[in-house]
RNA sequence: GGCGCGGUACCCAAGUGGUUAAGGGAGAGGUCUGCAAAACCUUUAUGCGGCGGUUCGAAUCCGCCCGGCGCCUCCA
């Protein structure tokens, strides 16, 4: 089966077709680096995560470009982003920028979001978006007025094919008053003019600015992976106006198609309400950390659609530890029976269809990335995994690591969920702690066998309580961590 | 006002024309166990917001209605 893949441009799934042979092209629109990330960008960055490791999986080779916004991101007010942020900060604009992007990169890292394969900063791209400008305003798609310089959207037939409006919708629906330099209300900035107290600021044709939120991600995207390339994507809310500007930028630069499939992942909302800055209600990764493993808030993504939206409340995070924990709880359990039939002899194969199962994960991971569908999948195998286990039964390494290889690709490979090493218990890992547990594990079995059971229960009750717990086995006792 | 998305069990959430409506959490009962924990088994929606329609057949398509949310203005 082909892997499909729903394309906002078209409104439908379509089949995915490579540019280019054997590779994929691939721009997300990265975080404007002024605060901490929050639920929403863990949610945007963990599903294309996941179409970045499944295609990498499926065999492609892969260019991943995410930008960082450290300039031209402007407020209602037309106030910089980065400016405004600096100013509550009293920093640098680049201070606060180089903060942030820190801060970024350790919250995905902890969420097992791979890093980009580019990451580049849109204040390293002036040059790059400079030309572009030029380039709209010899075509005759962009006019200049006392300094900065707007795309004229009335030029280009296609605005509003991605989102779905029409031009003129837009003026009826303008809020905002319309500003008196631009031709249309609809006309977006390509550059400013930068007032005098305007700290962020280049030299252009069209006097000293900065450039416009929109232009960095065409001048940038095209620069690293041509001007088309396969995949384009980012949050539902940069549908418009941001991507069909960029739409709108970029193929009356270039004169043909910019990105083929575009990607949209849905929001999140906080206990039933959307969540935003203006509302204060948004919850950082830093906070949510402190209540919930990130593994968690990955897991607890994954488990709904990147295209569903997702609330996130404490009791559903609750709710997704615990089945993480299981899922984690069949795998450690998986490999500590591995650990020890190299050493022992085993005599029967274990019988799981393991064809069937990685069949099934392929196919619906081919629909549209069904993560939630994936992991379901990943319970059923586990059902069997665990009876399997649980019979006692020997099994031959061989046939272990066979089911192993099913939770390295799809739970670790693709997933991100399970971890190359989980704590195995019982296995010595060398470390002292693991040694002396396994010390109080002996000593309990002496004490067990002589049925000092109130002594026995003092030693799991007293592990417990320094955050081990105990499992006793048919075939001995294991512990973990929680 | 315009555009769009979805309403599936106590909670989260797949499924989008066809055998008994996935999976996870929570609850109940059971097996195993000295007891726990873990695991396994059984169980909790004759029904998928409501009402009509299309069809041999609909949670799934169409229409209307009722509530929910998002975008249109900065946000991933």
């Amino acid at each position: 089966m082909a892997l499909n893949i729903y394309n906002t441009l078209s409104r439908q799934k379509e089949e995915f077709k490579p540019l280019h042979e054997g590779r994929v092209g691939m721009y997300v629109c990265g975080p404007t680096v002024y605060s901490h990330s929050h639920i929403g960008h863990a949610k945007s960055y963990v599903s294309f995560d996941i179409i970045v490791r499944y295609f990498r999986f499926l065999g492609y080779k892969v260019l991943y470009v995410q930008n960082i916004t450290d300039v031209g991101h402007l407020l209602d007010d037309g106030e910089d982003r980065m400016l405004k942020q600096s100013k509550i900060d009293k920093v640098h604009p680049m201070q606060v920028a180089e903060t942030i992007t820190h801060s970024y990169f350790e919250d995905m890292d902890a969420l097992g979001v791979l890093r980009p394969d580019i990451s580049p900063r849109a204040t390293g791209h002036i040059i790059e978006q400079i030309e572009l400008v030029k380039q709209l305003l010899e075509k005759g798609f962009a006019y200049e007025v006392k300094g900065s310089v707007y795309f004229d959207v009335r030029k280009y037939k296609d605005y509003g094919k991605l989102s779905g409006r029409s031009v003129e919708e837009m003026v009826e629906g303008t809020r905002v008053e319309t500003r008196s330099d631009k031709r249309a209300p609809q006309d977006f900035a390509l550059w400013k003019k930068a007032d005098p107290e305007h700290i962020m600021r280049w030299p252009s044709p069209w006097g000293e600015g900065f450039p416009g939120w929109h232009i960095e991600c065409s001048a940038m995207s095209m620069k690293y992976l041509g001007d088309r390339f396969d995949i384009h994507g980012g949050g539902l809310d940069n549908q418009f106006p941001h991507h069909e500007c960029e739409i709108a930028q970029s193929e009356c630069a270039t004169g043909h198609a910019f990105a083929t499939y575009w990607i949209h992942n849905n929001l999140v909302t906080v206990n039933g309400q959307k969540m935003s800055k203006s509302l204060g209600n948004f919850v950082t990764l830093k906070d949510a950390f402190k209540k919930f493993n990130p593994l968690i808030l990955r897991f607890f993504i994954l488990q709904s659609h990147y295209r569903s939206p997702l609330d996130f409340s404490d009791e559903a995070l609750r709710g997704a530890g615990a089945g993480l924990e299981k899922l984690l709880n069949t795998v450690r359990n998986l490999r500590h029976e591995l650990a020890r039939a190299g050493t022992e002899s085993r005599t029967a194969d274990a019988l799981i269809d393991l064809a069937m199962f990685k069949a099934r994960l392929r196919e619906t991971m081919d629909d549209d990335f069904n993560t939630p569908q994936a992991i379901a999948i990943l319970f059923d195998f586990s059902r069997e995994v665990n009876t399997l286990l649980n019979t006692g039964t020997p099994y031959t390494a061989a046939s272990l690591l066979a089911i192993d290889r099913v939770y390295r690709e799809f739970g670790g490979d693709i997933l991100g969920l399970i971890p190359e090493a989980i704590e195995t218990g019982g296995s010595s890992n060398g470390a002292m702690e693991g040694g002396l547990i396994q010390l109080l594990i002996d000593i309990r079995k002496e004490v067990r066998a002589q049925k000092l059971w109130a002594l026995s229960d003092a030693i799991r009750d007293g592990l417990k309580n320094i955050g081990i717990t105990l499992e006793d086995k048919k075939d001995g006792t294991t512990w973990k961590r929680g």
